[in-house]
DNA sequence: GAGTGGTCTAGACCACGTT
DNA sequence: ACGTGGTCTAGACCACTCT
């Protein structure tokens, strides 16, 4: 009696970690577990639905409520800026402009940003220190058109993730990981042996539909991005 | 008038993202925008609950609730099974086993997966390939104490993901992504050269408390993992 | 048509944390 | 102490979709 949402929540995750509820079958309708658990239904409500945004149930009008036959299963990765995930490990963060140049976008940044011909991009090669250790490189492009105040912007201070951040703080990404080698250039900058395998990670980012910037974040040999779920 | 919390959701996140509302500045109370929007409480504060769950507003008792300073962004993946990755590229899904055996568990398992010494454990090596091409190699170690069952299972046809979805569909996990280096053996499985950047993926599973399987999934060069947010 | 989940309401009480 | 969000309730109507 009187159970909280938290309760029939957990009640219900166990009955089906357990196998009590098998996958693929059907679970009582709202009604009976109110009625089961002594609450309202708009308790059960709340359950059931943070159970289904959970992966671990599936609902449908009229149909019922289903356990999942195989449980959609989803990792969330925080993004953090480089500063905090290296001050978060207790190291000292330490930042370096490397180099800056306002260029024409490349076809490869056209094509992934759509933008126009002959657009003007503003390219910006940073370093990332952890305790004076290389710690991630950094090869961003910056949408000029979209962000022409960037053009004016000092960064060899303050890194451009953090600029853009607090220029334009909310806006929809797509992001990718992958695993390059080092060339030359990059085992320079990391430290690290030509042909070193690197853990990459590529965020394109757009603001009301207008690609802002395209950045290439490229890690020292051996990081790991971790979650649980 | 007679606003959803669809509505109130999106007028919300539209005065964040158009800066009408800044990072930091504080929104007013649950009573003052159901007046607003001409709606209950309740609908007021699942648009809220909602937007703080998807990182964009911080919500405290008392303090009220603020635009957050710097959004924590975080990206969702899905984590399918292999045959559904490769199904829903719309290629053919090919699976097969190539190696079987049991091995006392090592001690850089032991470590992973807080095993007793001298732990028997069912060590597979499997393939999966896309259109006849390899796409991903699959180290596993299955503990035979929690799954003594998986002993007798046949490995041939399925793959051992698919067998430990349908034993224990639910269990939590822990996952990490880097970048290794195509050895020998693995540059063979793949069809790759030596030292090709591979992107891995390995995870770890638990179930009640026992850790039941790890593995580690290499995918074939040049492989991407993307998301949106 | 009918059963199920989806949502809203008006009100209430509680828990927490700031002041 | 008190203001804020967190949650619950009992009831209502609606939207979807299966039969």
């Amino acid at each position: 009696m009187n159970a909280t949402y938290k309760d029939v929540k957990s009640d219900i995750l166990s009955k089906i970690t357990s196998g009590h509820w098998q996958p693929g079958s059907l679970i009582p309708n709202e009604i009976e577990l109110a009625e089961t658990y002594g609450c309202a239904r708009a308790t059960v409500n709340r359950a059931m639905r943070e159970l289904a945004d959970d992966g671990l149930i599936e609902r449908r009008r009229k149909a019922g409520t289903r356990v999942r036959a195989s449980p959609i299963r989803q990792a969330r990765f925080d993004i953090p800026l480089v500063r905090r995930e290296i001050e978060d490990k207790g190291a000292e963060y330490r930042y370096s402009l490397a180099s800056r140049s306002i260029e024409t976008a490349p076809d490869w940044l056209r094509t992934r940003l759509q933008l126009g011909q002959g657009a003007d991009a503003l390219h910006l090669v940073c370093m990332h220190y952890a305790d004076g250790d290389p710690f991630q490189h950094e090869d961003r492009w910056i949408n000029l058109e979209v962000l022409p105040q960037a053009r004016d912007a000092d960064f060899s201070q303050v890194g451009p993730n953090e600029w853009l951040v607090s220029t334009i703080p909310f806006s929809t990404a797509e992001i990718s990981f992958s695993a390059t080698l080092a060339d030359r250039a990059l085992a320079e900058y990391l430290a690290c042996d030509t042909g070193a395998p690197l853990f990459t990670v590529e965020r394109a980012t757009w603001f009301e539909g207008d690609a802002n910037t395209f950045v290439r974040l490229t890690y020292r040999p051996g990081h790991r991005m971790t979650t649980r779920y």
